[in-house]
DNA sequence: ATATGTCTGTGCGATAGCGAACATAACCAC
DNA sequence: GTGGTTATGTTCGCTATCGCACAGACATAT
């Protein structure tokens, strides 16, 4: 539980940088604790840092102006908050909230901005794994319109799992409602049925998938979408994306 | 009706260029006809090509295995179709379909990248529309979860007609309803609502709208925000998006 | 051990949207 | 014109989800 666990290699983006930009990101970094709830953005606001969780998750969370909420995709080890510092927009209306408590690495806006003007494979790789949050959302688009609760309660498992190592969440029946969009009553029937199926297990707050297999087989095609174009996207470590072409 | 009427800078992205990148690029651009239904790339093809439309309107559409379908955003004159060419993956899990017949600047992908290749204002201000895009797919995704077809109705005819200039629209019910992910019947009901209130008016495939004011109060915040995130987005015409913590 | 708050389960009636079947109406070709 | 095709309108029963209300179960603090 020391800082000393940490490295920033647990962060898969970070991991894929080549040596060279490493040597120069890491000493910028700041281990930063994420407890749960914390909001590390709000709609609208500027954004100064990027974070690179390691053992938790973010939402990026929509909330209406009636106060209803939907989230619009998840961020875990294998990403980064604030896509839209390099993007250029600086802010996003939306919310980024933690919604698994854990850590991440901080960076500053202007380090990254930095390396950024070296254009490199720190531009390429931060591209590449924004399509990656895109193709998130538009299946979460798509998912919202035509899926039932039971089977995007899967999908939403599925996709947290992969964010974290192990096989337990910690998350009320309450929050996950919101994420989804729907009543918490809605989570509660659908998540005892799967308790039933004894595919998960779960009790105030703890969620543990016992048959993992069979959750994916009652998901949505959504989760097997997102899945797959996201290790499309960044399997290849670094790699100059924009490369192959000229080299033709 | 010739050719020549058309011109690059009808593209607001292709206007926004500073001119000696435009001196460079538009050379290369090729006129092509965009008839309805014409499908630009298929989910998962590689792309070779990306396409400015000037009188257009082009879907990101995603359709299901079991043929169910919804629209992930809209391109139209303010944008460009193909950003995963330069995102870095290549492909994407969407259709690009033709919604509205026109015409679109052609630019190969060699070329874009050629361009950006010189890290310059090109690539800034196609990320900066690639923001605008994600807006545009996370407020669809919170729409369609919350929304009712009556206000989302509104919401894609205001985005629609943004896109193009005029206030009519050769659309059928049924193609809005595989657009916003409905039954054709949906449509009709809301359709026909809008039509007694002399919102609108339309018969066999074309809609005119006759007051727009009332559309935009009848319509969900969802057009809203992403009217006014896109126009925060894109209206500096190019500066290098990155730069003003370096002048600094 | 008791009290208090949090989490989960359940049971209503209400409703928006679905699926299917069918009716009308406009346009087109010949 | 006539007949065929395409676009729109209407109806009816069905289901998932909602909104609300409340009950039990568990956890923790005092």
């Amino acid at each position: 539980m020391t800082q000393h666990n940490f490295h920033p290699e647990q962060n898969h983006l970070l991991r894929a940088l080549p040596a060279e930009v490493q040597t120069r990101l890491f000493p910028h970094l700041k281990l930063f604790p994420l407890p749960l709830g914390k909001v590390l953005y709000e709609s609208g606001d500027t954004m100064n840092h990027v974070y690179f969780p390691i053992d938790s998750i973010v939402s990026l969370l929509y909330v209406m102006l009636n106060g209803a909420s939907a989230e619009i995709s998840v961020v875990g080890k294998e990403g980064l908050v604030g896509v839209s510092l390099f993007m250029g927009g600086e802010s996003t209306p939306s919310r980024a909230i933690v919604q698994s408590a854990g850590h991440a690495w901080q960076l500053s806006g202007a380090r990254l901005k930095e390396e950024f003007n070296r254009h490199g494979d720190l531009l390429f790789l931060m591209l590449r794994y924004t399509q990656s949050l895109i193709t998130q959302m538009a299946q979460t688009a798509v998912c919202n319109r035509h899926h039932a609760i039971d089977q995007q309660l899967c999908r939403w498992l599925l996709l947290s799992l992969d964010r974290l190592s192990g096989n337990q969440l910690t998350m009320t029946q309450e929050l996950i409602a919101n994420m989804l969009g729907v009543r918490r009553e809605g989570v509660t029937e659908a998540a005892s049925k799967l308790q039933k199926l004894g595919v998960i297990e779960y009790s105030r707050g703890k969620i543990t998938v016992l048959d993992r297999p069979t959750l994916e087989s009652l998901s949505c095609e959504c989760y097997a979408v997102v899945r797959r174009e996201t290790d499309r996207l960044l399997s290849y470590p670094v790699g100059p994306v924009l490369s192959p072409t000229f080299t033709a």
